[in-house]
DNA sequence: CATTACTTTCAATAATTATTGAAAGTTTTA
DNA sequence: TAAAACTTTCAATAATTATTGAAAGTAATG
């Protein structure tokens, strides 16, 4: 299988599966071909290469740099912003989990933690207050657990470099 | 705060945070309210508490069928059907997780492996076959976190009972 | 076996979400 | 400072996705 074909695939493959993850499909794309290429692209490249207009690109793009997947870059002697993505896939996986957890998980907390305040004592009531309580330690688990895998990545990468230095 | 004031909360929360995780809006608020039931309801009962189609809710009390989460019952002089949903959030994390993963990561994880047949051995290839692989490894790690999370439930739940037995 | 009481399907439609492209805005250059 | 080279915005439109509701299907009843 050649490369171009391979990256085709895997824009297709990512662009898909974000929207699956109620992620914007144009802006999986984007970031799945900065992601596989070699130098930065500008505006343009990436309208011919994925057919999508000035105004997506630029809104997308924007976006990635809010999420702090993708950042700009300048070439000597061109007038043109240019984009480059994170490669590190660990730290790509961080930064994605540091914005879905403010944007998602802290207000779903926030939202649960308050609907534990039902005043009534019937069975109704007290099974809603556990049914609650149990969603709050679900979602809190997952979300450490995330993070966790996290730092370990990143142990496992400083271990190697001290067993390196040994 | 009253029960069924709470129970409307929730099942806004639980729709809006289901469409913004790529399930069915109507789903997931079905969802909520047979999860906070006391007793079994009918499709005229949904139908009429979130004022939606009778397709509608037979449509998407299907699909909560074929996740495992809700199942049917009938009722003593009762022609109709009705539904209630699994209580335990444990266990509705570990249903909706095996069913991602046979729907998504599997799959996800197959077109990945594919794509690793990069015959070209130029920096871009190399390069591309190892953030491929580094997708999933990161995919795989998640996925089994997340098991693991429901796994220590269970223990934690076994390990309670054999607590009361001592 | 025909009537009644339900459930299921799916074409039509509504609602939502994504995308375009041209005009306005900004920065650089000469 | 005016023209050129670019970026940004956003109203209009296209594409997608969800929802309805009525007709067809199925099973229980008497």
């Amino acid at each position: 299988m050649k490369f171009t074909e391979a990256q085709q695939e895997f824009i297709q493959l990512w662009g898909n599966f974000g929207s699956q993850w109620g992620i914007n499909k144009t802006m999986a794309q984007i970031h799945a071909l900065l992601l596989t290429s070699e130098h930065a692209l500008s505006t343009d490249d990436i309208m011919e290469t994925l057919e999508i207009s000035r105004g997506g690109v630029n809104t997308n793009i924007r976006e990635l740099i809010v999420w702090n997947l993708v950042y700009k870059t300048g070439k000597p002697g061109d007038r043109k912003e240019f984009f480059v993505a994170e490669k590190d896939i660990w730290e790509v996986a961080k930064r994605i989990t540091r914005e879905r957890q403010r944007r998602e998980i802290e207000p779903l907390m926030h939202h649960l933690n308050r609907l534990k305040n039902v005043d009534e004592a019937d069975r109704q009531s007290l099974d809603f207050v556990k049914t609650v309580t149990d969603i709050e330690r679900l979602v809190g688990k997952m979300n450490k657990a995330s993070e966790t895998i996290m730092k370990m990545e990143e142990n496992a990468f400083f271990g190697s470099i001290i067993r390196l230095l040994k």
